[in-house]
DNA sequence: TTAGGGTTAG
């Protein structure tokens, strides 16, 4: 550009007028591409001294430039120059109004217009599309008389952007069936809905045609298609079509970008990134999102901060990327400077930057300013609406979350899911089924996390009826095979009592990760079966995958119960040297309950006083139990002492210590306890029992805030005169 | 008329 300035200097106008002309249509151009308005106006006022300012063809550049800027009296101006309305002043105007969103204004100009070529057509049909306006956008297409590769493209390409890529696909085949030949822009489009469908025989076969016509060599084709074979998990395949191509440009470096991240390789993807020959706001984005998503956020943070260093804008997708990345850390404070960032940039109202606010807020607690952003917000989606409901279900308003799926417009399966996990957080098992069965009844079909939440409820309430019904529902629809939905199978099973049914589902499981092998783990440990516990963990080392904190308390669990102290005390130790796990305090509990159980008294006695940190009361109470069991008096007296002094600080620790006393058969001391606690009036967690009624599960508590708790005493009071228990 | 990055749930 700054080359065009100079030539135009050494134009003159008088003698080369064209040229002159020409040269200014470039610049004019190019300075609107790049939203450098004062320079375009300052250029315009040039070409007025020059007198050349009306010469049609600058005059429609600078009309364009106006329009494009929103500088409607400017535009107005150069209008009155023209002998009226002419097509392309129309086409002007109709692109400018698309632009602005104002679809109604360029329907109005469409509909007034004398005549109309297939540009005003296709304005007015990528218009609709690109707001979301599929069925008008249709509504044209159908009737427009000048069906040719562009407004075809239009309309595929704008089903693709809105996520009907399945109905893109369709229209291509009526193009084919039609006799007007794709071109380069067709087939990009084409071959991103096929990768977003993950439709990858379709993919393949058009492939082959893009080869047969010739467009294997453009750009944007070959950048799609490495995105299509990575989607297809054929990373080799990607890298022939990147080495191979001639000219490569920002979108193909950072498509190549995922393929290392999709190898794992994470660090190759940044040294990609550091060395790419130039860099954009989507590049920058496209490795802010990554570091993020594979579990960096810090790394993710200091690249926006070294983005904004370098003088990049954010855009929409790079500040929703950041406040999601800020929000898994509960970083409130960044996250709303953030928020008065996005306000400054006028983007605070935007969709995706809301649901992101919404999520921070609420994942910091502050709900309440989650929910001024999503009222602030005028086109909701979906996405929104779910933020806000798992935002209050996230803060236990489950009350305010179900008010909110009742009133949403198209509910999907991530909100019932959200709810339904608000319900389970807060164990309100019985609300949890009924949501289930609303949300059957509404038409939505559940999904792979829909069944791992529901299963996870069975597991609290071991409730092995309905957890079975659920596993045949799942057979049906066919995802017994996922990872999540057999991992929670299998938790259900060991926590209902059905080791045997565990053991199977984990078997036949094709894949597993991390938590699969846990769950299985800790289902052994707590069914007794410590040896086979201890089996599946080599064997899980074996598969060199790394236990975490509760696979590693399971196998202390299972040591301590088959009498493997030393092997117990061996894992202990090497849990930070060896698994990276810092041990916690319940870690330090099953060691000294070990300890306690195999009689080695002042070894635990001595390993508890050594803890870096305060241990947990259940400690202590394992001690004063092994104390009773091998009859040590002094140290018991030592021991209760302890725990006397806890006991004063939390009503947990006098309700452990009455029981303790009571299973010792001190009854003396456990009227003291008692006595304490009352005096204290520290008062134990409500205890509560369940049943399951034709599919409803019903919790009990001795206070009777149960619906039908009248009905119920009725009931039992008649069964009582009925068994004549006075 | 286009390709690369993007918000919720898991």
């Amino acid at each position: 550009m700054i080359n065009a300035l100079k030539t135009l200097r050494t134009l003159n106008p008088a003698k080369n007028l064209q040229g002159y002309a020409e040269t200014c249509v470039y610049l004019l151009k190019n300075l609107t591409g790049q939203g450098l308005i004062t320079e375009g106006a300052a250029l315009h006022g040039h070409l007025i001294k020059t007198g050349i300012s009306s010469e049609r063809y600058i005059a429609i550049k600078l009309l364009m430039m106006y329009l494009d800027s929103r500088k409607s009296a400017e535009a107005n101006e150069i209008i009155k120059d023209f002998n009226g309305f002419d097509l392309v002043v129309h086409n002007c105007l109709l692109n400018a109004y698309v632009q602005w969103g104002n679809l109604d204004l360029a329907c109005k100009v469409f509909d007034e217009m004398p005549e109309r070529n297939e540009i005003s057509w296709t304005a007015l049909i990528s218009g609709f599309m690109k707001h979301g306006r599929v069925k008008e956008s249709m509504w044209y297409f159908e009737r427009n008389p000048f069906q040719n590769v562009f407004s075809w493209t239009a309309m595929i390409s704008g089903y693709v952007q809105n996520g009907f890529s399945l109905d893109g696909l369709k229209l291509f085949l009526r193009l084919l069936e039609s006799g007007v030949r794709p071109n380069e822009v067709t087939f990009t489009s084409v071959v991103k809905a096929c990768a977003e469908l993950r439709n990858f025989r379709l993919g393949a076969s058009v492939l082959g045609w893009i080869v047969k016509s010739g467009f294997e060599d453009n750009v944007s084709v070959s950048n799609s298609s490495i995105t299509l074979f990575l989607r297809m998990g054929e990373i080799d395949m990607s890298r022939r079509v990147f080495d191979r191509m001639e000219k490569r440009d920002i979108v193909s470096w950072t498509a190549i970008l995922d393929m290392y991240v999709q190898m794992g390789e994470l660090e190759e993807a940044r040294r990609i990134f550091d060395e790419m020959p130039e860099r954009n706001e989507v590049s920058w984005s496209a490795m802010i999102a990554r570091y993020s998503q594979m579990g960096y956020p810090e790394e993710s943070v200091k690249l926006f901060r070294e983005m904004i260093r370098e003088g990049f804008k954010p855009n929409i997708s790079c500040l929703s990327i950041v406040l999601s990345t800020l929000a898994g850390v509960e970083a409130l404070k960044a996250g709303m400077g953030i928020h008065g960032h996005a306000i400054k940039l006028g983007i605070g109202k935007n969709v995706y930057i809301g649901s992101s606010l919404v999520d921070l807020y609420s994942k910091c607690g502050e709900y309440k300013d989650g929910r001024l952003v999503f009222d602030s917000i005028a086109e909701k989606n979906v996405v929104l609406w779910n933020a806000m409901i798992s935002g209050y279900s996230l803060n236990g308003e489950v009350e305010e979350a179900k008010k909110l799926l009742d009133v949403m417009p198209s509910p999907n399966n991530a909100s019932w899911n959200s709810m339904i996990s608000g319900y389970i957080d807060h164990k309100e098992f019985d609300e949890v089924f009924e949501v289930f069965n609303r949300m059957i009844l509404s038409g939505i079909i559940p999904d792979q996390s829909t069944f791992s939440s529901l299963l996870s409820a069975c597991a609290n309430v071991a409730s092995l009826e309905k957890g079975k019904d659920l596993h045949g529902k799942i057979i049906k629809l066919g995802i017994q095979y996922d990872v999540f939905v057999g991992t929670a199978l299998t938790d259900m099973y060991a926590k209902s009592g059905d080791i045997d049914s565990s053991k199977r589902v984990f078997e036949r499981m094709p894949e597993k990760n991390q938590f699969s092998w846990t769950v299985m783990i800790q289902a052994l440990a707590e069914s007794g079966f410590a040896k086979e516990c201890l089996d599946l963990f080599d064997e899980m080392e074996r598969m060199s995958l790394l236990p975490d904190e509760l696979a590693l308390l399971s196998v202390l669990f299972a040591c301590s119960h088959c009498g493997l102290v030393d092997k117990g005390l061996q894992y202990f130790n090497s849990m930070a040297t060896v698994y990276g796990v810092k041990p916690k305090g319940k870690h330090y509990t099953c060691v000294v309950d070990m300890l306690s159980r195999a009689g080695r008294l002042s070894e635990a006695e001595e390993f508890l006083n050594s803890m870096p940190f305060p241990p947990e009361t259940n400690a202590w109470a394992a001690l004063l139990s092994g104390c009773n069991r091998y009859k040590n008096e002094e140290l018991a007296e030592r021991t209760a002492r302890k725990l006397c002094e806890i006991a004063e600080k939390r009503s947990a620790g006098y309700v452990l210590l009455s029981n303790i006393y009571a299973s010792a058969g001190r009854w003396i001391d456990v009227t003291k306890i008692r006595k304490l606690m009352k005096e204290n009036g520290s008062k134990k967690s409500t205890g509560y029992s369940w049943t399951e009624v034709r599919n409803k599960v019903h919790s009990f508590y001795s206070d009777g805030t149960h619906a039908n708790s009248d009905e119920i005493y009725w009931i039992l009071e008649l069964l009582r005169s009925e068994m004549c228990i006075p």
